[in-house]
DNA sequence: ACCTGAACACCGTTCAAGT
DNA sequence: ACCTGAACACCGTTCAAGT
């Protein structure tokens, strides 16, 4: 019988799988085709022990990146307190790119895990509630034009996912994200018209 | 002794990379990760033979990848004999989506094969060639900001790259592409300063 | 109920033998 | 000079046997 599932796991079984998760963040950082059965020896776990936890790499790949991204996401309402919602914005997508940066690894883990099968569309992400919550906050003070949408946000500062790290990467972010932030600037109530009148 | 770096192939050797080339587009494009020996039983030759002329599958993917990308950034001169610059670079940016949404197989193949080793910085590509034509003339009319690079651009239209080409991927990609364009007028000497006067 | 680790399947890569 | 295909190494996944 399998396990039921609202049921806890036992402790050790508990033990087991948060320290395959927290060997993996660290491994999957380092290289993002790390292999799994290095995993599970590190996390000191046999084969099958991981693979009752994780069905496949894609799933273990998810889990954490999900537990990553929250914690970005989550900042974006204390920014809102601390600052006006364009700048708001604008320092969450800096901190996004700090992040990418940082966690370059994992994002390469997420291609190669998650390209294999079908598309996993992530639909109501962490970052989607947070790119909503800062487009409604300057919507409500017409600082950018109205109508964005977290997909058009998160399309918007994609160009973050395909640099490399070990680069001057810092300035070529900012010219990004001062480009993004200048064309949802264009056609703001509170701007005076579109940037090119006709 | 190897072969000789400049001498033709053998007519042989030429029609078997040529084969190779034809089924790995076919099969890379349907299943980003389809075995190179299935790529290499298709189209009639031995492993070894395909490792010949391919060391590993980074350098299949990344010939496949250039030469099919070469055909789109070609296309930027002749757009901008039929348009106005700006026009020109908004629809060399259709193309762009219209390639990579029918190649989304291939692009997540690149990914795959790319993201093991070191990152290949492609630096001087078709791509950024095309981007800086068409900058440039963009630039020469004061359309957009000036200073533009080809990096820039390529940053800009990134969210390209991570659309899946099932969905309704047409007016996600329309409305990418008017806010990049709106971030590129934002600024041109052409427009009366910028969107936010201060 | 959970764990281990050997066993199996599959794919990338090499290489001895052929033409 | 180029080709073939068997052989090897490695990794993902399963499963019989243990606690």
């Amino acid at each position: 019988m399998q396990h039921d599932k609202d049921a806890p796991l036992r402790s050790d079984a508990q033990r087991n799988r948060e320290r395959i998760l927290e060997v993996a963040l660290a491994e999957l950082t380092l290289c993002p085709d790390a292999p799994l059965s290095a995993i599970a020896r590190k996390a000191g776990v046999g084969q099958g022990t991981f693979y009752r936890n994780f069905p496949n790499r894609e799933a273990l790949v998810l889990e954490i990146y999900r537990h990553e991204m929250r914690q970005v996401a989550d900042s974006a309402a204390q920014l809102l307190e601390q600052l006006p919602p364009d700048r708001a914005l604008r320092a969450w997508m800096d901190r996004l790119a700090e992040f990418g940066m940082t966690k370059a690894g994992l994002a390469d883990a997420i291609r190669l895990a998650t390209s294999k099968g079908g598309l996993t569309k992530p639909a109501h992400t962490p970052v989607s509630d947070a790119a909503e919550l800062l487009l409604r906050a300057n919507d409500r003070v017409g600082s950018i034009r109205p109508g964005m949408t977290p997909d058009d946000l998160v399309l918007a500062i994609g160009g973050l996912w395909q640099m490399a790290p070990t680069d001057d990467w810092r300035p070529r972010a900012a010219r990004l994200l001062d480009l993004v932030m200048d064309g949802l600037r264009a056609g703001a109530p509170g701007a005076g018209g579109p940037a090119v009148p006709s």
